[in-house]
DNA sequence: TCTGGGGTCCTAGGACCC
DNA sequence: TCTGGGGTCCTAGGACCC
């Protein structure tokens, strides 16, 4: 682990919201709903009326019935994404995107060539603010899962840096559902054994939480609580499945419509996959039934494709399978997705060096040496580690 | 608080192979 | 016929995130 606060987690504030307030002067100071049915995010002004995304829409007007409401401009806000993105890899070459609007940045090595990690910090939201027109929350300290937490903290249209000295002073006095990964279910565990700030959960041994928690969740959640995330900053990585879902009124539906609408997402969903020129393997049919319990179904393929049929084909499948459930019990939600996507690349990682850049020249060499010039599309830093990345060889 | 659409990661059991 | 231990892949469910 670094000994110095070098990781950067920003975040763009409200995004979609902030969006339309800078497209739309009349809006701005105004609270501003954006979604319909239900709440896909909220600006400042409406979130102090409590409202909050993925509420129904009807309760949102009424807890707040002056907010505008508008509908969601996805295109705008890929587009925005796309610029912010742009600035923080004018940053640094290592940037990890989370979602559209949040990615972690190491500024590690810049300190000699640019400054210090604050400066960096604020000359980034500054450009952001000038470039783009949002505001941009960012958190700074030497863990991902830390810098993470500060963001959170200092937001909206913040800057908090968590010096190394003062980790624990910072983080133990919040409550624990300000930790990444615990939701809900985990944090009314924890209460039920009165447990409500990190600092509590840092005074139970390890033993303990996995008893309470489960091995997994309970070691994640003791080393968090003392700060300790030794994940790096990660590069190039790629969504492992692309899906699509259509929620369903409550009447009745039968089995032609369902089929229709089946048919209708997995189209979506291939024609993204084609478009992102990935392939997949496993088609997963996602299921919401008229009690709100869910089920999934899922069938993997012998080889990965990006074509319609055979991906509608096991779906259809999948979706015969649950219809005795359906029939019991209706169905308000249908989804699908396509997973284990293969990329059509290989990645190749190669064992850590001192110079990293010279390894990977070296590697790309190596590669086109033996397969040709054409074989290395993209060599990448993947973290502070060399990897390369190839149109799959033949057998 | 009655719930949209897009994802990630973890767990656990069973099949199958060596 | 009965047997161990390890590894990988697949399916299903669940928690969590934006």
């Amino acid at each position: 682990m670094p000994s110095d606060a070098t990781i950067l987690h920003a975040d763009l504030d409200a995004f979609y919201a902030s969006v339309e307030q800078r497209d739309d002067p009349r809006l701005r100071g105004r609270p501003v709903i954006v979604g319909g049915g239900v709440v896909l995010a909220a600006s400042y002004e409406a979130k102090a009326r409590g409202v909050r995304s993925a509420m129904g829409g009807r309760q949102a007007r009424r807890l707040c019935p002056d907010a505008v409401v508008v509908p969601p401009r996805m295109a705008a806000y890929t587009a925005a994404s796309r610029a912010v993105f742009e600035i923080f890899r004018r940053t640094t070459p290592l940037v990890e995107g989370l979602s559209i609007d949040e990615a972690f940045l190491d500024v590690g090595g810049l300190r000699r060539l640019v400054g210090p990690p604050a400066d960096i910090a604020a000359a980034l939201r500054r450009e952001v603010r000038a470039q783009v027109g949002l505001p941009i929350t960012v958190g700074v300290a030497r863990t991902k899962f830390l810098a993470k937490v500060a963001s959170g903290v200092a937001k909206p249209d913040g800057l908090l840096v968590v010096a190394p000295k003062r980790e624990l002073a910072f983080l133990h006095p919040l409550p624990v559902d300000r930790l990444w990964g615990v939701g809900p279910v985990t944090a009314a565990k924890l209460r039920e054994r009165g447990i409500r700030t990190v600092g509590q959960v840092a005074r139970l041994d390890e033993p303990t939480l996995v008893s309470l928690l489960g091995p997994g969740a309970g070691r994640h959640l003791h080393a968090l609580a003392h700060n300790r995330d030794p994940r790096a900053v990660q590069v190039g990585r790629r969504r492992s499945s692309m899906g699509a879902q259509h929620a369903l009124g409550g009447g009745p539906h039968p089995p032609t419509e369902l089929d229709a609408v089946l048919a209708g997402l997995v189209d979506r969903v291939t024609g993204r996959m084609r478009a992102a020129r990935r392939s997949g393997r496993t088609v997963t049919l996602r299921l919401r039934f008229g009690d709100y319990t869910r089920a999934t179904r899922a069938h993997t393929l012998g080889k990965p494709t990006a074509q319609t049929a055979p991906l509608l084909g096991a779906a259809r499948t999948l979706l015969r399978s649950a219809l005795p459930e359906i029939d019991a019990r209706g169905v308000t939600l249908i989804g699908v997705s396509v997973g284990n996507l293969d990329d059509g690349h290989v990645q190749l990682t190669l064992p850590f060096t001192r110079d990293p850049g010279m390894e990977l020249d070296a590697a790309v060499d190596a590669v086109r040496d033996r397969f040709g010039s054409a074989a290395v599309t993209r060599a990448v830093l993947l973290g502070r580690d060399p990897g390369l990345e190839m149109p799959r060889l033949p057998d």
